[in-house]
DNA sequence: CCACAACAAGTTTTT
DNA sequence: CTTGTTGTGG
């Protein structure tokens, strides 16, 4: 992010990283305790303000200052967030220790997500609570579907009236989780038109709980919620909390109740604890987040925490933080900070009026390409709005004009069918009760459908544990031998067979079972061409043991994913009809794949932090590469640019109308606006479409909705903004009627010549 | 009985 | 473009 330039002393003339700080920024760096772990402190940090700097100033001042960085646990709400502070803590010590290189070489072992470090605590600690160190989890349309299974075996999907769906389902489950609040509580607040179903809910969440546990998965509130209950207990909670000396939380105004509770389990008594957030920015409460956890730091702990608050602005020009802040000041409850830059600018934020769609993204288009131009990189601009869809329109015209782009939220690279299909059979031969899994990856056969998954996975359940009884499933004859090239990949990915002669049977058995053989495809599945892949090994001397330890435990990673790979590449032009397209994501999988040391490893990471970005053409843009970055707002928390675009700043978008429905949903939506505005560093168009479509495809007819200008942005604020439409009114027209109209539609064919 | 093709409908934000 | 629902054919 931003380096503040220090007022006082040149960064170069002395060799503390310290002195680049204000005096608000290194007593939050510096807060100690007289002995011992320091006192509780909360950072208040506007936007802007160098709060990831600060941070990681704080962690590296601990660090020098005799901190063992293996007892320090950072949490961040991303895992790109914390490879980030990771980096930047390194370089300050390198700055600040160059006497002592030991410790410029810190790694910080704890850092990561609350979901990530709680699946890694669950995973050391399974034995102690009862759980079985090979849990999977699941993601949330993996959820979804249990959910749904066990939906159905309730008998509630055939109730007189309309049952709520798996989706409506699982978040109300989650939000009663996450809020740790009761659920009628939840379902008056949030969804009142289900709480008619109070009882048959309760009696369905019951039954989802079981499910879980007798399947050995976690869903994404579990990792949070086994975690709270694991430390709830005095012993354990003590010995946890004992791992770490100093535990920080970044973004604390978007973590919810059940992270507060695990926090307040470990450090008790607060000491060692540092959260930094920015009540303005909260933005996740839809997700369980609560404001009150920040403000409530300080009261929680005797003494109350120290508080800092950080409201110096590096990033912005006073005119686009005076826009924000005046966004903000609009809000309901209002916020104790004043923030302030002194980066003086004569250019205000503009208000750009555009007819449509089409024309905002040309014009967004027009503005990017001016500006690079002019010298700023692709990478310095950003294009941000509220909806993942809502960039479709700009997206055609980008590649139309061959600007290349990566684009950060909206759809993921992880729930496209294909990518699901490869995971679910790893993921079953990893975990063999995981029901949703094995569901999902016995039909991806030719002629099996749910009923004989169904059976199949009851079969594999009541059997004792390791099952090699696969190939003996009863499957419909026509899908016989599919079914035994199946058998033999899972039996040989759970390791319940040695891979080159369980593959060798496979073939052997799919061939004399099959009269109606297929002729040889090169797409087909041969394992027989894995087979030296999977004999020359390890290299060195002890051979015989990695030999004997990988034949236990299955073929060594990634060569089981390649033979999955393998596997689902040849039934893939059968399931899917533009499966060129999709095996370029298989291959995409595949490099993550190698990265990762372990099956479980890569299952794990894969599903609590998925690849957050798509790009405009097939796999990502070399690194290298200049690209311009679109961005859902809530995917642009924590970034900054030189120069942002927002879309769509109508009502009805922003705030979106499905967030309309109390007050506090749409408090929430005017700080998502002003987190769009404050990411921006020296230019920010906001961009007010008069036509907005209602629906993303452009295709079921003109439905579009005449809106306004967001009413977050009212008419005694429009001084803060430059206003303007565009096109621009076409000059020396003040003839008839007739000519006016005739002027207009030449200007539109020009136009449209360029189109 | 069960798989699968054809059709209709619903789509915020994310660990 | 995917998910749920219905109809058909095996």
């Amino acid at each position: 992010m931003y380096a503040p330039p220090s007022p006082e002393s040149p960064v170069s003339a002395t060799s503390s990283p310290l002195d680049a700080l204000n005096p608000a920024q290194r007593e939050a760096v510096c807060h100690a305790g007289a002995s011992g772990p320091a006192a509780p402190l909360l950072v208040i940090a506007g936007a802007g303000s160098g709060k990831t700097n600060t941070l990681a100033h704080r962690v590296a001042h601990l660090i020098e200052n005799g901190a063992d960085p293996a007892r320090i646990l950072l949490l961040t709400f991303s895992r790109r967030a914390a490879d980030e502070m990771g980096r930047r803590v390194r370089r300050i010590l390198a700055q600040a220790c160059a006497g002592r290189p030991g410790l410029a070489q810190a790694e910080l072992r704890w850092s990561g997500t609350f979901h990530a470090i709680g699946a890694r605590l669950l995973r050391d600690y399974a034995g102690r609570i009862g759980l079985d160190p090979g849990f999977t989890i699941h993601d949330r349309e993996d959820s979804a579907d249990l959910m749904n299974l066990v939906r159905h075996e309730a008998g509630l999907s055939t109730t007189r009236q309309r049952f709520p769906q798996k989706g409506t389902c699982l978040a109300i489950y989650s939000a009663v989780v996450n809020t740790r609040a009761p659920l009628a509580e939840v379902l008056q607040a949030s969804f009142p038109w289900c709480a008619e179903w109070e009882d048959e809910l309760k009696r369905l969440f019951r039954a989802y709980v079981e499910a879980k546990q007798a399947q050995q998965v976690l869903d994404y509130d579990d990792l949070l919620l086994y975690w709270a209950q694991m430390v709830a207990e005095p012993a354990l909670g003590a010995e946890i909390g004992g791992l770490f000396d100093h535990v920080l939380v970044d973004e604390y105004q978007d973590t919810n109740h059940l992270q507060a509770a695990i926090l307040m389990a470990m450090k008790p008594d607060g000491r060692g604890l540092t959260v930094v957030g920015d009540d303005a920015q909260s933005i996740y409460a839809f997700r369980g987040a609560t404001v009150r956890n920040i403000l409530d730091f300080p009261a929680a702990f005797d003494p109350p925490a120290h508080v800092v608050t950080l409201e110096q602005n590096y990033r912005s020009t006073r005119p686009i933080l005076e826009a924000a802040n005046a966004v903000i000041a609009l809000a309901a409850e209002r916020f104790t900070k004043n923030l302030w830059s002194e980066r003086e600018s004569a250019q205000r934020p503009r208000i750009v009026a555009v007819k449509d769609d089409a024309d905002q993204a040309t014009f967004v288009v027009d503005g990017v390409l001016a500006r690079r131009e002019e010298g700023l990189k692709l990478k310095q601009q950003a294009v941000l709005f509220r909806a993942s869809a809502h960039s479709a329109r700009l997206e055609m015209e980008l590649t139309r004009r061959n600007v290349p782009f990566v684009k950060f939220g909206g759809l993921k690279f992880l729930e496209a069918a294909h990518i699901k299909d490869v995971l679910a059979v790893l993921r079953w031969a990893e975990n063999p009760r995981d029901r949703v899994s094995g569901f999902r990856a016995i039909q991806l056969l030719a002629g099996v459908g749910p009923k004989t998954a169904g059976r199949v996975l009851d079969n594999v359940c009541a059997a004792p544990e390791g099952c090699a009884l696969l190939a003996e499933q009863p499957v419909p004859e026509a899908a016989r031998a599919g079914w035994l090239e199946f058998a033999a990949l899972i039996d040989c990915l759970a390791g319940r067979m040695p891979p080159s002669e369980s593959a060798a049977a496979a073939v052997g058995a799919a061939r004399a079972a099959s009269l109606s053989a297929t002729p040889p495809d090169h797409t087909a599945f041969d394992p027989s061409r894995l087979a030296p892949l999977l004999r020359g090994r390890p290299e060195g001397g002890v051979v015989g043991a990695a030999q004997a330890a990988s034949l236990a435990a299955g073929p060594q990673w990634p060569v089981d994913f390649e033979l999955a790979c393998r596997w689902y590449e040849a039934q893939m032009p059968r399931l899917y009809d533009d499966f060129a397209v999709r095996v370029l994501d298989i291959q995409q999988l595949a490099r993550i794949a190698a990265t990762s040391p372990s099956r479980q490893r890569f299952l794990t990471e894969l599903t609590l932090d998925p690849p957050s970005a798509t790009s405009g053409e097939a796999g990502m843009p070399l690194l290298d590469e200049d690209y311009l970055i679109l961005s859902t707002m809530h995917s642009a928390k924590g970034q900054e640019w030189n120069a942002v675009s927002v879309l769509n700043v109508v009502d009805g978008c922003i705030p979106s109308d499905v967030a309309t429905r109390n007050s506090a949903e749409i408090e929430e939506e005017r700080r998502l606006l002003y987190v769009a505005m404050t990411r921006a560093r020296d230019s920010l168009d906001l961009i007010v479409p008069q036509r907005f479509y209602v629906t993303q495809q452009a295709g079921m007819g003109d439905r579009h909705v005449y809106a306004g200008r967001s009413r977050f942005i009212p008419n005694r604020l429009l001084g803060h903004f430059e206003q303007l439409s565009w096109p621009p009114p076409p000059p020396q027209l003040q003839g008839s009627p007739a000519s006016r109209q005739a002027a207009v539609d030449l200007a539109a064919k020009m136009r449209d010549m360029w189109r």
